[in-house]
DNA sequence: TTGTTTACATACCACCGGTATGTTAAACGT
DNA sequence: ACGTTTAACATACCGGTGGTATGTAAACAA
């Protein structure tokens, strides 16, 4: 075959991602080769390194994008839960819906099991730091102005508190229901409050 | 070369782990080849595979060692805080000697990164409850028959404190002195004793 | 129209984890 | 004491994998 047009390259790579996802997600990195992409795609490895440096570049787009989706979603949710009047149900919003992604069996698997070993764990805690961390630290800075959390502490405290998000995530490996989300969640509710 | 005595083969055995933990930890596991350990040694794969059945099989005794001996001083460092007097300052002493631990690299690579990665998140999950979590909960029990933490909301809430030191651990990879650490166990200190 | 670039395909390579098969001496039953 | 087994390696080999070098034809710019 030859080459097709633009439109159909970027469609190409759109493809190539998304399969990327999916098998990442459900496989895990290590267990998805290059060949597997390629195979559910019609593809050959060419097409891939065409659009994809390496394997891990494919991987670090896939991880970015689903950074940025929940990025975007929990700040949604933290604006609808008019941030502007109660920035302590904004940062809970947010918190929600952070939970609710870690829930998701693909996104612990790429963004916090792969994430750390592939993109070694600093590149990965920094891309994580300017992604993630920054409006956690938004929240907790309202606390602080209340005179419950040390200035100096935020920061640190902010950590603490998405990190724990993230073992509530493969804690629910276990039971995957429902239920014990709102059991974690509300578990969450109990560390910020008795904060305030 | 032929068979060497029972005692050389379980020190070929140990001095396989010990430079598996070093290069593990150092490079990580995707990074570290069998024939990196087995050049190190002057042995060959050989000699490796007759000891472990997979490189998996090396990666999870290396694995389980680090926990152990993770665990083992916690607890002891725990009784020394006078437990019986104070569950709440054995559990404070126990998460400090936690935190020490995440803030090694070496520990940090082995443990949190590539541990998930390589047994996969269930499979590391759930030996790390069996060797972790347990104590955590332990301390939070405590908590809760002081009527501070529901009792349905001790293993949450112990898993949330847990995974939230291992943040700290990621986090001390920005600046990783000994004040940041302090930092970080006064923050966790600040939301343990918030609950009471 | 012509030259260059793009979007792939094809062919190939080095390395890696794992296996199958030696080889030799220690361990062990008798 | 001796023959057999078995343990502790070494050697040789294999399929698969990520990555590269090269080919090729269509798209596009001039």
């Amino acid at each position: 075959m030859a080459k097709r047009s633009k439109a159909d390259a970027e469609k190409t790579r759109a493809r190539l991602i998304e399969v990327a996802v999916r098998l990442f997600g459900a496989r895990g990195y290590a267990d998805t080769s290059i060949a597997d992409i390629c195979d559910e795609l019609a593809i050959t490895k060419g097409a891939l390194f065409h659009h994809f440096k390496t394997k891990e570049a494919l991987f670090r787009e896939v991880w970015t994008r689903l950074q940025v989706e929940m990025d975007t979603e929990a700040r949604q949710e933290a604006i609808a839960a008019r941030s502007l009047t109660d920035p302590y149900a904004a940062f809970m919003a947010g918190s929600r819906t952070y939970l609710q992604y870690v829930a998701r069996q693909d996104f612990r698997q790429i963004v916090l099991v792969d994430g750390p070993a592939v993109l070694g764990q600093k590149g990965w805690y920094e891309s994580d730091h300017d992604l993630g961390i920054q409006n956690v630290s938004a929240g907790v800075r309202y606390l602080s102005k209340k005179g419950l959390v040390a200035p100096e502490n935020v920061e640190p405290m902010a950590i603490l508190l998405q990190s724990a998000l993230n073992g509530a995530g493969f804690a629910l490996l276990r039971d995957p229901d429902a239920a014990t989300v709102e059991r974690f969640y509300t578990a969450f509710e109990t560390l910020v409050k008795s904060l305030r």
